[in-house]
DNA sequence: TCTTGAAAGGAAAACGTTTTCCTATATAAT
DNA sequence: ATTATATAGGAAAACGTTTTCCTTTCAAGA
């Protein structure tokens, strides 16, 4: 039924040896023209390579393994496909497990890609022990992508927090702020810590006094931030912007700012952090920091790539930096703002669209197509 | 170094098929002593099966591919997650590819994964010309999931946008709404046209007139609901309610009805649909239909399951139900509301704080750890 | 003319399993 | 006592490749 090698071996009459060579451009010398005929042949045949036999002899799958910690969480997708896209030339494919933060799916996950004998493992956001952890439980290359905690691993990727909140820091200080405060995430985070930093140095180095009652603690949600702001707005001297160290938590502030009658930006400005898909579309549409997804993904995946083909050990851990996102909320774009389409939903709604037309034409004008299903 | 059946067969003494054997609890008869030996063995060595040679003989790779649109689209990580979820009790693994919507794009990825052996094949919302050409591709099962565009081909599975569109049609009729106006995404999606179907039988089934200039087309985003909104508002009998056939758009629609001085929802009342993670959050909380990605996603992996293990050729397409979610915008649910969490970011949040808590409760009893890194 | 070496290609081992045969023993049935 | 059958296990083939090793041919260099 299905084509192997050795039957091209047949049909070209020659041995399997040369078929092989043929099919893989190998560095044993070769006639051209046997080389020419085998390749004929096994196009003639439909010849399709069996992977997994191939695998066996190479020692390569030419599959990594992804573990993260949910698909569905906001940030997972981009990375992924960071990755994948990066991988994808190379001909990879990527097989993605997610752990759940449980440290025995992630074991029995190491182990499942291990038998599957993938060339490496990219974490991404994953609950492990430690990097030596890991190590033992695989021999094969493995890099970490972090967003929320930092732990500088040897072959990690992670955002740069700081950098990140320093420049919208910058931002709101350069549109004329002097009072602006800071509604934090939780103080065990990584990210909290970094973006707290980024703040404070940026200030420092406008020379605007830190002040202690500027900064409030959130929940990472929308909720945390509308408490935390409410606080903000009863000072007795307003602070003129609110930086959020994320998304929800700002979208929260401009909701508490609202309701203590406030206007956002002219009352106060908001920013903040990780521009989410509905920053684009929320009023007023948030000014924030993006959290470089996908760029982290490609810059794991560029990682892991290195360590499989180099057998290099150990590398410096990579800081990808983020970009400033000005939408309405900060107040440097006042007047005409239009939201924006969703990112993720608009995109490939237009490419659909271009190709049912193509689809339709060469529909029209050949019937040779099957279509019964659509 | 790494430790195969061979070695075991000769630690063990016995032979290559006597250690298969035991380790498959195949049907051929065996002492129970030695099949004990022998896993006791297989286990002081740390024997790890390499699933490739297995699946080299036996023909099936426990792993499927699953082609989506775009993993970075809103709707298919949760069918992603569905589809995993459910295929994990039975050892599977999933490699999944970006399509892009591109037929090239996909023709080389099905090729890719046969090459590769996967079992069989899930399509999600991914550009295929018809059942037959993907027939022809591979030999393996496939099954297709839609979302928009409801096909219906054999062994696929879809959204009931007709029973959800009259879910919620209904459910502002029970609130006393009898001038409802519908926004419909673009007229060549199937989703569109079934939603439209709903909404006007439900209508119908009230005994309520359906008015032509009641009903709108968008364009699923934002702007189209906002446009198609600010025509409504401006009718000389005001609608009482509008229904959007997706949360963007109806967001779209709170947005112009807020900016013509009107309320929601005492002046309009408004729904969605999709059950997207912003309903939830955004000011008025938007009432709306689930997609059922999740439950799509287990269903079409349930599915391909039975067409890998039975053989079965041909299942009648699955229709999967969304469900009712009452928030804010409809006016069934005045006063206290409290903003939602963001689906997926809150939960693993919750997570990591139980695991990070354990893990350093464990970390000061026992000072055994590497943990270098974390 | 002889030796050397490159070019070309075939035979067979190898990868790590499963599975098909086959053999030997012990037990049951005749 | 002989035959049939079940139990237990080993030898070897098979899966589809790649790769090592070997052989043959032929041209170049001495």
């Amino acid at each position: 039924m299905t084509v192997t090698i050795t039957e091209i071996a047949k049909a070209a009459g020659v041995s399997l040896s040369s078929v092989s060579r043929a099919l893989n451009n190998s560095d044993h010398p070769m006639n051209m023209e046997t080389r020419q005929h085998i390749l004929r042949v096994a196009n003639e045949l439909g010849y399709q390579p069996n992977l997994l036999a191939r695998s066996l002899r190479t020692d390569r799958t030419y599959t990594i393994g992804i573990i993260v910690e949910n698909i569905q969480s906001p940030f997972i997708p981009p990375i992924i496909r960071g990755i994948q896209d990066f991988l994808k030339p190379a001909g990879y494919f990527s097989t993605i497990i997610n752990s759940d933060w449980d440290p025995h799916i992630e074991a029995d996950s190491i182990q499942s890609l291990n038998n599957r004998q993938i060339d490496g493992i990219i974490f991404v956001e994953t609950w492990h022990r430690s990097s030596n952890a890991v190590q033992k439980m695989t021999g094969k290359p493995f890099v970490f992508v972090h967003r929320l905690f930092n732990a500088r691993c040897p072959n990690s990727v992670f955002p740069d927090d700081y950098g990140g909140a320093r420049l919208v820091t910058n931002h709101l200080i350069r549109l004329g702020h002097h009072r602006i405060a800071f509604i934090n995430g939780p103080k065990d985070w990584d990210a909290s810590r970094n973006r707290l930093r980024g703040y404070q140095d940026e200030l420092l180095a406008s020379s605007i006094n830190i002040e202690p009652r500027m900064v409030k603690t959130g929940d990472w949600e929308v909720k945390g931030g509308y408490l935390a702001a409410q606080k903000l707005v009863k000072l007795k001297k307003l602070p003129t912007a609110i930086f959020a160290a994320n998304d929800l938590m700002a979208l929260g502030a401009v909701y508490a700012i609202q309701d203590a009658g406030l206007h956002i930006p002219q009352g106060v400005a908001v920013v903040g952090y990780d521009n989410r898909n509905f920053t684009g579309f929320v009023r007023p549409a948030i000014t924030t920091v993006t959290l470089p997804c996908y760029e982290m993904g490609e810059a794991s995946a560029k990682l892991l790539l290195d360590l499989i083909n180099d057998g290099v050990k150990e590398n410096e851990p990579i800081e990808v930096k983020g970009e400033l996102i000005v939408r309405e909320s900060c107040g440097a774009n006042p007047g005409k703002w239009q939201f924006e389409d969703d990112k993720g939903s608009s995109a490939w709604r237009e490419k659909r669209k271009d190709i049912l037309r193509r689809w339709s034409e060469s529909r029209s004008r050949a019937a040779t197509n099957d279509g019964t299903c659509l």
